[in-house]
DNA sequence: TGTACATCAGTGAACGCGCGTTCACTGATGTAC
DNA sequence: TGTACATCAGTGAACGCGCGTTCACTGATGTAC
């Protein structure tokens, strides 16, 4: 173990055990046992140290998500990354609080990636003609409930005791999202299958480009989503 | 306005423009146009500062939700709670990350506040034998979701841009949470009636003492409640 | 193979600023007699 | 009504600690000749 990754997991382990979430530098230097000018050599200064931090927790998270060649099932996908999203939560406190309630201003751009590979697997489920929403309007849903639940359990354990609470929250909104095929002749009597169609057809124009003009497609696109929307209640 | 309003305001206008999070009591007393001391006397130290300043802005927020009569209709006002909610992390950011993503170890006195009103909400809810789960899971799901919408409203706003993002997790939220009229009878088709009736009567029972003794009493609830669950998916 | 030198990860010690906090004091207001 | 005194919200100025950060230096390693 290199002498930066020793300074992250000292880190990582110093704010977890932080009450009030903060920690210093010259802690952390301790507890690494190395001098203070190192740190300012690896990580440039505080807020280096703390997004590298939140890097080096998150690669390795997103390293496993995108290792795994994804079933051929796409909500299965989307359950176990869910209950992934959660198990990070759990196993890395301080490192999630720093992801998605950040103290600074910029959002970690692991955040970011978090989003748009959640945004894959709903294309993909779109594609197959499962998903009754924009595959961004339902990963804009998903993982702020996701993040919602995650960030309860991590701070509030006593109150968020519901050993269902998770599975809970995850199917309400993933049974909202897709389209249910038990629901879906009574959900939208007259005319569904227009609004489906279009939904389906979005998201395959978005992953292969056709022969219209790059202008021409993205307003095609754009007024699948509509008709799509329409489907909605 | 009296000096503790004063440099309440002050210090709740400086958290909000503070793109770290944090203020300094200097700052605070600038702004309030007071010397250092009187802060000193009235909030103890800084901490004192900042969780009066929690319940501050939290106090008038849920003496409003206190003070409005309820309709007869629960459900509806479940609906108004949630929008209340996220108006209220849009209207005061800071104070609401202070509450739902603290700092310190302690939840705020006002955070329990909100969830116990949550709770009788949806107890009524019980009572009419519109709710499928106990309310307290009720409540922690409702919560938990309301809380992660809005954070990410508040913090990424850029990201979560879908206008409809919010009721669309209340409502895929609800519906899971609730008896839908329309679903009932095909979700739950042997044996509903025992599992719903039991949920109902729970509700009933922890609201108005009945004539057994009090360990009695809560045994009784404990197995409706049991019961209840086995209604749930 | 031996020597001279560049490179670089590391150290010990200090700097100095910002911060939370407190000390000694003031001036206005209310109250007992 | 007038005086003496307690109360208390406020002030100016300083204290001192912890912190992020940097300076000058060391010792090991690799490399050209």
């Amino acid at each position: 173990m290199d002498t930066q990754t020793q300074i992250l997991e000292a880190a990582e382990k110093l704010l977890d055990a932080s009450p009030d979430r903060d920690i210093s530098t010259r802690a952390v230097c301790e507890a690494a046992g190395v001098a203070a000018p190192v740190l300012y050599r690896l990580f440039g200064d505080k807020k280096g140290l703390l997004s590298a931090l939140v890097d080096y927790g998150f690669d390795r998270y997103l390293a496993g998500k995108r290792a795994v060649s994804y079933s051929d099932d796409p909500v299965r996908d989307l359950r176990v990354g869910w209950d992934n999203h959660i198990a990070f939560a759990l196993a890395h406190p301080a490192v999630y609080r720093l992801m998605y309630s950040p103290g600074f201003d910029t959002v970690p751009s692991a955040a970011q990636e978090a989003f748009d590979l959640l945004r894959e697997v709903l294309t993909r489920c779109a594609t197959q003609g499962k998903l009754a929403v924009s595959p961004d309007a339902a990963a804009q849903a998903i993982l702020s409930a996701n993040i919602g639940v995650a960030l309860s359990l991590v701070t509030q354990a006593e109150t968020y005791h519901d050993p269902g609470l998770s599975t809970r929250v995850r199917d309400a909104i993933h049974a909202r999202i897709l389209v249910s095929p038990a629901h879906r002749p009574a959900e939208v009597p007259d005319g569904p299958a227009a609004s489906l169609i279009a939904l389906q057809l979005a998201a395959l124009l978005r992953e292969r480009p056709s022969s219209l003009s790059e202008p021409e497609q993205a307003l095609l696109v754009h007024w699948l989503d509509i008709i799509g929307a329409e489907g909605q209640r």
